[in-house]
DNA sequence: TTTAGCAGTCTGTAGGGTAGAGTGCTAAAA
DNA sequence: TTTTAGCACTCTACCCTACAGACTGCTAAA
């Protein structure tokens, strides 16, 4: 990324800004009025033609004005934009709604991406923490019709699983609840290793069902990359296909799609818990949303409990704003782990 | 609603047909060339001037071929359509498909959206069953930091909710684990009223803690209509997009708020279980999804645990096939509701 | 009651012409 | 060497017209 003469900095701010607002390709003259600058639109327009040189401008047709390219985005998130801390107001609004909603995850997580939606107008995907070492709080055994056991093992942190299993021969509650004790004095505050030895330790004082539910227990533990509960909250495409450039319906579906796609976030986060990431057009790697953009933060502690907040809008977007917006709202859900699952 | 001749009513179905896999207007002569009716173009024109006339058919403008009313859609549901049964084929594929699933509540929601979605090329909407009097199964309360307890909640048929509160004073995890005893003692298999009631009777010896406790599972019981979880799981707005009439953007928003909208579902169902309701062009009272039909089914047991499993596409949309598979899919789903709460 | 035939109507599309917006270039000015 | 005024050129967006094609509705005969 070339150096940038401060006049060439201040015609692509401005490009990129009157684009934000208005959508439309920006013209020499529309820049010379925004004021600032004491040139001529014809200096201007040579400007902008070095800045097409370069490749942050570009150019839909010969007599239309210039678009910023994804590198002219880059150019101004990485170099223009600074360091913007949210506007205390925000802040404060921000805090409230979330001081009113009761300590529980997923009522937190669905508040986030409301929030990020509504202030933002763009689409906004919040992930459940992954723990890198969930372990047991509690296991229940629930009897519910004659052969069927309802198994429930809470995690520290609070999230829940719920399995079904099948008995052999009929066994009354206050046996299932006995056998649960036992289960929880053997496993509780241990995680998935400490299942596997603990139970080779003690194999040979268990009956065949406490043997299955252990089994299944282990199988939950192990499954899906060693998450209790993997959920995605989205809110706020209402918002984002108000834009103009979802009008195209094909954007459109590729927005849709890219929501839909459970994977997806994953795919494309990889920042690290304090920094706030920015994908500009699909980075060229997703191609469908090559008019899109996204800005991403991890929140949690690194290495034991984490997920992602993030916000998906078009390339078109206030990135200083969103930027701050995310950091602030994934310092307060870092904050809600810390209280969930201790320090 | 008029009683039509056979020969009215075959060519009612046949436009009917032909617009639901062609999206265009239907002219005499492709009905005359769909076979069948052995009369000519003209005769067939006459009829469907009568169709017109009576309100089954409409005609976008003079030289066009014909469209089926809302009307024409009714008549066709109700008396042409006949009481179709899913193919077995059909049947065994979806079977299949939920036995895979570990008997999950969550799970089967998911699962039951994403069948109903990919098998309808529709949108599909599912909500978690309500319970009307739930009852207690186990209360859990386990400390996190040094003032936040987390409180977790288990409801018959293994819902789950949890709530933080602070303690005034520091409180060690066996002490709250003696609490959460006392308090299953008194409250398990205990709905709302039992609760109040049981509260009043025994207040006297119960520590502020206590009491902070259970004015908290009041509130958590109280709170939401009597509905343990009220999740909503969706899937298929990608496939539905990709419909003709979603091309229109204002037709394609007005389907993304409504699926958006968290009470959509329950303003519009008033089935009971085991009947399939069909909404044809928002029946007039939602004005925006005059485009769209709904296929809705009730699942659960009436009066003790019911949930909604439906489908959302355009009014072109092919009834036969979506009544039958929501009415399977949520005669499974009410299986599972008996597996899980017991009867 | 049905049918053949035909006039009439409306849409969708292609072609052409124009106003307007904006650039790129050139040559003069600073 | 940089900046500027001026102008020719280009491309779009819009409007208008013309025309082929698709269907219907009507009339009069079978």
């Amino acid at each position: 990324m070339e150096n940038l003469t401060p006049r060439q900095q201040s015609i692509l701010s401005l490009v990129i800004q009157q684009y934000i607002s208005s959508a439309t390709p920006v013209s020499s003259k529309s820049i010379l009025e925004a004021g600032g600058l004491v040139v001529s639109s014809a200096t201007i327009r040579n400007e902008m033609a070095v800045l097409e040189e370069l490749g942050y401008l570009a150019h839909p047709h010969t007599s239309a004005g210039r678009v910023p390219t994804d590198k002219g985005y880059r150019y101004f998130v990485e170099r223009l934009l600074g360091d913007v801390e949210l506007p205390l107001t925000d802040r404060n609004t921000i805090r409230h709604q979330f001081h009113q909603a009761k300590l529980e995850m997923a009522q937190w997580m669905q508040l986030a991406a409301a929030v990020l939606a509504r202030s933002l107008r763009s689409a906004a995907l919040v992930t459940s923490p992954r723990v890198e070492q969930p372990k047991l709080r509690h296991i229940e055994l629930i009897s519910t019709q004659s052969q069927l056991v309802l198994m429930i093992v809470v995690f520290q942190g609070g999230s829940v699983r719920q399995q079904m299993l099948t008995l052999r021969e009929p066994m009354d509650q206050s046996a299932l609840s006995q056998i649960a004790g036992r289960l929880n004095g053997l496993f509780v505050a241990q995680d998935v290793m400490g299942v596997r030895s603990r139970t080779n330790e003690r194999l040979v004082n268990l009956t065949d069902f406490e043997l299955d539910v252990i089994r299944l227990l282990q199988d939950t533990l192990g499954s899906d990359e060693r998450t209790p509960t993997n959920e995605i909250f989205r809110d706020g495409l209402t918002e984002v296909l108000q834009e103009r450039e979802f009008e195209n319906q094909l954007e459109a579906n590729a927005l849709v799609r890219a929501l839909e796609q459970p994977d997806f976030l994953n795919d494309v986060m990889h920042s690290r818990v304090g920094t706030v990431q920015v994908v500009i057009g699909g980075e060229g790697r997703w191609r469908e949303l090559s008019s899109c953009s996204m800005v991403l933060a991890r929140y949690g502690h690194e290495g034991f409990a984490t997920g992602t907040v993030g916000v998906l809008g078009p390339t078109r977007m206030h990135y200083g704003r969103a930027i701050s917006t995310v950091r602030y709202v994934a310092d307060l859900m870092s904050d809600l782990v810390t209280d969930l699952y201790g320090d």
